[in-house]
DNA sequence: CTGTTAGCGCCTTCAT
DNA sequence: ATGAAGGCGCTAACAG
């Protein structure tokens, strides 16, 4: 149990210690620049000796500014957003700013409910991790006239800003792939989140038919992609090629196989999606699609940022693509 | 760019649609067990005729609470910690709570600041991840006097509250069963944040001699569990177990033994930490040291939400004590 | 059940 | 460079 809490120190306490008025003091420590170095020394001294801790949420109220941004993603637990994540709270973070996290557990009923939540907190901007489902919140966002950012997915028509990437593009230029290397029997292990599915829908559009398809629920792991790959051969034992929706899932089914005894890429080859930390590093390193998880966090907060300074953004939609990395998982060369 | 901002739309524009006083409005709103259904009615048909936004930050500041809690994580991406940030939040949002993120970074000189930043959002409550290293941090938030969970480790003099295991006793458990198996040439692989090396202490202690180390910077990964391997193998070629201080870490051991056409647990065995969710699925699985990670956010946000309910906490320091499960990786029977 | 009054702690505006 | 007043939007505390 902590110490009975003491009457809370306001700024108005500081700038009695320090012999200024209660202006002065919020000047010394918001604006020092119209205060003069004496007066600065002294109420530093103050907020020391008094052990002051400002209440952000009283300034906020007044200034409009409550120095947060929200992020709302679907799981905290998606090792895919982590790095996008981890740049966008360290952008934010070098810019002074908190980040106010939101889930939606994947189900978009509860996203207008994050949404209004978050509102009322008075972020200065939302980052999404995909898009704005629901035509009503995205009505919403618009309204309130602050700074948002989808991200991982593209639309021409964003609710405001966008950095991300096509999924349909993924999905064909996966399948494109497989059709290059010759492999006709092929199949997809996928999550069944909206960006998967989409992934998936310009995969069997590119491929030109259905193809053999176990479905998991997101966020996928190894122990669905071990699942995803029985339930792949069960459809069709002759499978060349399984298309994966996630690293995590693709690390699943080469486990799957290998324990099968079936030898990847020779007798089936594997592509993930995000390219983790680990795929470069199996055995055989996992081919997969690279997206700059990192850069896309990074843009975000600067485009939130810029727009909380009354910035305006040049590109305030970027595509930043994707692209194939072939490693042993479907390379011609063996691990 | 969102069309321009309206005219900010408060409490008082809904009061007068709905044809009631202020604070009527706010109490429909906010407690609406005291307000007649009719008014509730006429109040929310006003609200959703303005497109009424709340502001939390407003209201905050008069009832001293913030409905928020802060959570200080050393980085996003450790995945050790998701599921217990994931049930925290879950927890959290379940009481109607947000969760606020600090990173540190694991930089110690960085914790104070963040601390205070924190502090001055005027979060209800504080989950640490870890211990609050600098005693001057700790006096800071004893005399805030809210409520503290320090999570992951475990002391005898805590913050406030604490849920967690001990790190040394993890590491002699590991070194216990290793010993138990009559293996000798034993090494360690882990990372250099404080509860890793303090497992490390542990090991060490218990085997009774220093042993072949292999040392990487926090947090671990796979690619770093491959080099840590090659490290351990140029100090002891004959190595015959090896403990690691993460499961990613140890599946970057296995698969350099496997490169190296070692067998496992036959010519070297590997014990991970943590159990993370493709340990189990491994070939060969991985035997590791099982923690309750779910169960130290939802126990973190039970207490923090208690207390800012005005309970007293019974247990306030929980054990959450920590099992090592044994799999093929170091069992008898290999894959 | 509803209303009036008085701030929460700070920052903006206007003065000096 | 410093200060005095006023109010941000909302809710406790007390009335009716």
């Amino acid at each position: 149990m902590p110490s009975a809490p003491t009457k809370t120190i306001t700024l108005h306490d500081v700038a009695r210690a320090a012999g200024v008025s209660l202006i002065t003091a919020s000047r010394a420590l918001g604006n020092p620049s119209v205060v003069s170095p004496a007066t600065i020394a002294r109420v530093q001294a103050a907020v020391e000796a008094t052990g002051y801790i400002p209440n952000l949420l009283a300034g906020s109220l007044k200034s409009r500014r409550s120095r947060m941004v929200a992020a709302i993603v679907p799981a905290l637990a998606v090792a895919q957003f982590l790095p996008s994540l981890q740049t966008l709270t360290a952008g934010l973070a070098a810019g002074d700013y908190q980040l106010l996290l939101g889930e939606t557990g994947y189900d978009p009923a509860r996203e207008e409910a994050v949404i209004d939540t978050m509102l009322s907190r008075q972020p200065e901007g939302i980052v999404f991790t995909g898009l704005v489902g629901a035509e009503r919140s995205r009505e919403r966002l618009r309204r309130a006239g602050l700074p948002v950012v989808e991200t991982w997915d593209f639309t021409t028509r964003p609710v405001d800003m966008l950095v991300g990437f096509s999924q349909q593009q993924v999905g064909s230029a996966v399948a494109g792939y497989f059709l290059s290397r010759g492999w006709q029997r092929v199949g997809v292990a996928t999550a069944d989140d909206q960006r998967a599915m989409q992934r998936h829908a310009g995969f069997e559009a590119a491929i030109g038919r259905r193809v053999p398809t176990a479905k998991v629920p997101a966020p996928s792991n190894l122990a669905l992609g071990r699942r995803a790959m029985t339930d792949l051969l069960a459809q069709d034992p002759g499978l060349r090629a399984v298309a994966c929706s996630s690293d995590q899932l693709a690390q699943g089914v080469l486990v799957e196989a290998q324990a099968r005894g079936l030898r990847v890429p020779e007798d089936i080859a594997i592509c993930g999606f995000g390219n983790a930390d680990f795929s470069e590093h199996l055995l055989p390193s996992l081919s997969t699609v690279v997206v700059d998880g990192p850069g896309i966090g990074r843009r975000a907060a600067d485009m939130v940022l810029a727009r909380c300074r009354g910035e305006t953004v040049a590109s305030p939609v970027v595509d930043v693509g994707f692209r194939i990395v072939e490693r042993q998982s479907t390379g011609t060369a063996a691990a």
